[in-house]
DNA sequence: CGCTAGACCGAAAGCGCTTTCGGAATCAAT
DNA sequence: ATTGATTCCGAAAGCGCTTTCGGTCTAGCG
């Protein structure tokens, strides 16, 4: 099976190589006569040029990378799919690749960060969820490669990132949980070592503070972003003695978990106790009740990311590219109105 | 800022530049010493090989595709999450890369593949979920490039595929269900144009035959795989004159749907109708009931993939990589014995 | 001490494409 | 008919790496 080249189309045509090459791109030196004879002698056999030819020749890869999160089982969280998607399916209208890369260990991460950049497989890269302090942003600025952070590290001036705003969610959050009632509203928290955990706290803090909630650290509850650290959290807040009648939960994976933490005290979630989640996962609905929670707005965050990362590859300044959306409140029956003790 | 490129150190090392890409590289016939010298000076210059050059000379790409199913939102279901999370973390440790690759339509969907053979992006790829006659399969078959299909097709004797037994599957399920009692045994299935489709509605049928019981066509329903399609089809059936009172699903997210269609009907899922799914999602332990479910012992299915596909990289034959595993029963509350009418 | 066999490295070709540069051919204008 | 511009294409030089081939040098042997 003869690969056909444009070595072989030039033969084929009986032109030269760099004619076939430049007609195939449209340059405009060529005439319109062997262009096209050129173009659809290429379409009869089926020519695709070399990728890596190509590349190694223009200098320019045509292909981005998402820098998976570091933790472990991280791509099945929704958000992962949903950019992953969009990412995908925008550059495949340019006719650009999607590299999806795990760094093994976070030891060999800043290994992967420098290869990527340095070896050319990539004109840019897509990392979420950075910690406050996040070595990856400092790798990518450093090696001068285009990026776009999903998320915000603490210092976020002089890079290029999309984010929803989790401080303004969680303060408003507090607000409707208040509204209702509630005084004694709890809140499981991410790890604040990643900065939207830490953000989301403080949102809550100044919520607490905007309806001159008092603080209370024993129902302040830093765990991991999983249902069963939602329910364990849960658990042992219910059993204070003065226990929450609602819980604000930063991702809605712990809030299915405090949700059977509660049934499990034989309360109601919704009545007795009510949580207020966040993510807006449309698997939501189907808990028991099922979850009230903030919505973030990113069915087409992959694409908007997309299109601000190819511009910022074609040269734009990465701080004219900072993306700021809010979270939507989407009811369903977690939350109720305090009831009297 | 000087690219750190072979020349260059070759330069820096005062030897060829021949010699220090076998060196990297491990050749025996470089002398211990100057290898050793070669590595350090590469490590204090950081140099990184620039892949596009060393594909181009290989020959070998080094990297797989994922062909996203054509469907859209197909990434945001688990299964395809955790595939790639799978096949990405072995593809890592190889130093391999991982392209997810989406064709724009249907219509492109050839052109994709040949691209994707044709370009030498990639030395192999993997797709999901084939269709009864997949062109997909031919494609890759026809342009001769490694590929493991995750699923089978109808003719699935001279490819590689990794799948679980939908059959068998649905057999015992509706054995399960039998065995509590039930009689009345609704079938809800996903598309048949799939073939997974095909085979869990023959799984199906096949258990009926096994426990002496008769076929209704008007309890089972082929819809989509989305909970308002689960619910849309129980809602009908509970609406018969005599209503089914178990419902196997082909999806555990069609069973979500199922599960709410049940409560609105006012009755209990687990108690008057019993519900089983398939899929296995974890998620399933926070639906009301939580749902009873065949899953898919898949967390490691992308690691398997993978090494299958890298051993018919290596030259293997593909009829020898073919695996089929078997669904396990995950107990919990959708499911119990037939009530007394 | 001469000869052969390794051991080790340099030189150079090539992977398949892009892109610059210059030359040949064509054309219009003087 | 000469010149100057244009138009169009061929030739060739890379892009940064791999890999083969042969040559030099040392060591080991008789």
């Amino acid at each position: 099976m003869q690969r056909v080249s444009l070595k072989f189309l030039a033969k084929e045509l009986g032109i030269a190589e760099g004619t076939v090459s430049r007609a195939l791109n449209d340059y405009p030196d060529i005439s319109e006569a062997t262009r096209e004879r050129v173009k659809e002698v290429a379409k009869k056999f089926n020519y695709k040029a070399n990728q890596n030819a190509r590349r190694l020749a223009t200098g320019v890869a045509e292909a981005v990378a998402y820098l998976m999160p570091p933790n472990t089982h991280a791509i099945s969280e929704p958000f992962v799919s949903q950019l992953l998607e969009g990412l995908g399916s925008s550059l495949a209208k340019r006719g650009w690749d999607l590299l999806v890369v795990q760094a093994s260990s976070p030891e060999t991460e800043a290994e992967t960060v420098e290869k990527l950049s340095s070896s050319g497989k990539v004109s840019g890269v897509v990392i979420s969820r950075p910690y406050k302090e996040d070595r990856r942003i400092e790798l990518l600025k450093k090696y001068n490669v285009p990026f776009i952070v999903h998320g915000r590290s603490v210092n976020s001036e002089d890079y290029a990132w999309y984010d929803v705003d989790g401080e303004k969610a969680f303060h408003d959050g507090v607000g409707i949980l208040a509204e209702l009632g509630h005084q004694n509203i709890a809140f499981i928290g991410a790890p604040t070592d990643y900065n939207f955990g830490q953000m989301r706290l403080d949102g809550y803090r100044r919520g607490l503070a905007s309806n001159n909630l008092t603080l209370d650290e024993a129902i302040i509850k830093i765990v991991d972003m999983s249902d069963d650290a939602g329910a364990a959290a849960t658990a042992k807040m219910l059993g204070l003695p003065h226990p929450p009648t609602a819980i604000l939960c930063a991702t809605d994976t712990q809030a299915f978990g405090a949700l059977a933490a509660i049934r499990e005290a034989g309360l109601t979630p919704g009545i007795e106790v009510s949580v207020l989640g966040y993510d807006g996962l449309d698997f939501g609905k189907h808990t028991n009740p099922p979850l009230t929670t903030m919505a973030q707005p990113q069915s087409h965050s992959g694409e908007e990311i997309c299109d601000m990362l190819l511009a910022i590859i074609d040269g734009g300044n990465p701080v004219d590219y900072q993306e700021l959306r809010s979270a939507i409140l989407v009811r369903r029956m977690s939350v109720g109105p305090v009831r009297p003790q």
